[in-house]
This record gives C-alpha cells, structure tokens and sequence, in this order.
DNA sequence: GAGTATATGGTACGACTGTTTCAATAACGA
DNA sequence: TCGTTATTGAAACAGTCGTACCATATACTC
C-alpha cells in the first residue's frame, strides 16, 4: 500500500540530463544547473540516483546507448569499395550531428585518465566496436579474430576526429581519410 | 631605488606549477593545494601570475614548450626504413615516461572543445609537428607540401596513444602501428 | 476517514573556490 | 636613518559545491 513508485520520472529526468550534459559537457556540470535546466530540483536528482556521481554514471550509460543504438542504426553495408564503407563511417561519426557525442567521448577519456578509478569499463569503450568495424573491413582483415585491423581503423578514426574538432579543418582530415583508405586497399 | 624584483621567483614558481600540473592533471586544479605542494600561498601565485587563468596559461606554454625541447632531442634520424622511423616516434611517444605530457595534451584538447575561447591556440598545437613529421616522412610523401601524410601519421599516433592509454594494451597498439608502418612502405 | 509509502520544497551545513583587503616585512639607494 | 619599492602573511569576502535534515504534500489501500 501507500503511494505508487514512479519510475518514469527517473527515466524522464535521466534523458533529460544526457540531453544536458551532451549540450554543455561533464567537466562543469552541477546540479543546480542542471536541476534548473530540466525544470526539477538537486533534491529530487539525489532522491532519484542518490549521489551526484550515480547520476553521472548513469547518464554516461545513457549516452553510450544512444550511440550504440544510433551506430546499430548506420552500419555500413558490406557491399562497396573498401574506401567507401570507410568514408561512410567516417562521414557518419565527423558529422557536426555526432558533435556532441565526440565532444564527451573525449572528454570521458580524459577525465578517466586523471581519475580512472571513477570508470572501471574505461577499456570497453574502445573494445566494444572491434567486432562490428572488424566484420567490416573482413576483405582487409589477416584473420578470423584480427583485432589489429580493427585497432588501426579506429584508431584512424579517433586520431582524425582528435585533429578535426582541434583545428576544424575538414577538407585536410577528409583528404587524410582517403589516403588511409587507398593505403588499406592495397 | 626601492627593493629590487625577483623574475627568478616567478620562473622557479612556474618550473614547481608545470611539475605539479603533470602529475595531478588540469581538471582540479586548485591554488590552495597547489600553493602548499610548492611551498608558498595562493596570494603569491596570483602575485606572480594576476589570476588562476594566467598561471593556467603560463603553466600550458611551458608544458609545450618542455616538450618541443624533448621532441627537438628526439628527432628521428633521415636513415632507416619507414617502419623503423615510425617506430622510433612510436615508442619514444608512447613511452611510460611521456605519460604524464599525453595525459595533459588530452585533458587540454577536451577542455577546449568545451571552452574553446581559453584556447585561441589550439590548432598550432596539431599542426605545430607537420614540418618535423613531414620532413622525417618525405619518401613517403606526395609532394613538397604534403600535409595528407602528416595529418594521418599523427591521427595513427594520436588514436594508437588514445587507445593505449584507455586500454592499456601495448601489445595490440604496438602491432597496429607495425601495420600502419607497412602499409605506408608500400 | 486512518494508515502508509512516495514524492517534494525549503533550508542549512561544512567545505571548498578564486580573489581582495589590510597590514607587515624586507631589501635596496641616498 | 629615511624613503621607496618589492614581497609576503593572515584573514575575510562572496560565491559555489554536494549533500543532509525536516517538514509537508500527494496518492494509494483498507
């Protein structure tokens, strides 16, 4: 008996947060802010996750899944060159859409890097995609389980992605790509 | 007349700074902690430096600037195979010992993705290297002023760096930058 | 209605932040 | 010694932070 447990409020209020932090970023955030922002108060954001750090961790796995599900979404087909499926990826994920997304990739990576006790899964973000990107360029791959190409593609990637939002030089870091690209083909 | 200035102090204060910020990061940074590790008071720093953003941004020119030292001693010599070369920049980057530099270059690439109006210069800090990389690589290269090969020689080496410092797997970062450096002799 | 569990608002605590203010000290030239 | 300039200490200011406490309101069963 008693009142009823809402449990939509906490998953209304958690996509509002990951709305949030993807807009303004994990460095700065605090809950007044924040509170306001998403029309509720630090009372009921601790009531709900009970500490400033459960809500972030949630709201990180909420990201994540976004991203998995958005990737799920855009696989690229194995059909075309293999400078096609890599140019579709990386028009995918360079695009100022994804912006937000790469802004907290890397600023995650760099917060765990100073604190990686506060993100124990820090490696599976990496790992994670090694199965789909590895099924994509199989044709390039020396084997069954080459992690090795997929680490090189992503890492390319990231490495460009790192360089992009740095200096914002698209047509440099586009022409970058292609050369990987003709270089892998060979 | 009148006591004569000390330069020397505000220089030995920043060669303390720029120690303590590799080893305890940018992100918590804080005047009181740091003003007590170097043995003097938050009132002296700002004394010496006005604000916290000014020593931020003294710290972060002599980071570089500690850097570029290191790297000008490094330089890969002109002789040996491509693979050898790359290597050479691979395990001297990658080394334990420039951790704490690469955890800093990191923490202050996301940082400015999310202020970037505190870093006005944070494309010279890519593109600073593409002369030194350019040259090391020019058999390699597609021309005289080639910028493709050094933006994805550093992008390989950023995103390698990225993923070993996340993952901590030498092994298959070192193995991915081995394939790199073949296909690139190719 | 009573009983009960959930959901909130308001407020204050203790710790921290960068910075300022005021005063005192130290080292020089004259 | 005196004037002058550089240096330094102690304390306070105004603000923010995450969080805890206490009361109250709400929605349900019986």
């Amino acid at each position: 008996m008693g009142r009823p447990a809402d449990p939509a409020r906490r998953e209304r209020t958690l996509a509002q947060a990951t709305d949030y932090v993807l807009a303004h970023g994990l460095a700065g955030l605090s809950l007044r802010p924040l509170a306001e922002a998403l029309d509720t108060s630090p009372r009921m954001l601790l009531y709900d996750f009970g500490s400033k750090q459960e809500l972030v961790a949630a709201v990180l796995a909420e990201a994540r899944r976004r991203g998995a599900v958005r990737l799920a979404e855009h696989i690229p087909p194995k059909t075309g060159s293999v400078q096609e499926r890599l140019r579709g990826i990386w028009e995918w994920i360079s695009a100022d859409e994804r912006a937000p997304f790469v802004r907290l990739f890397f600023e995650v990576h760099a917060d765990g890097l100073v604190h990686p006790e506060n993100y124990p899964d820090q490696g599976e973000a990496i790992t994670d995609w090694f199965d789909t990107v590895g099924a994509t360029f199989r044709d390039v791959s020396t084997g069954p389980d080459d992690t090795v190409t997929s680490t090189l593609v992503m890492a390319v990637v990231r490495g460009l992605l790192f360089d992009l939002t740095a200096t914002g030089d698209r047509h440099r870091t586009d022409r970058a790509l292609d050369r990987f690209a003709e270089l892998l083909n060979q």
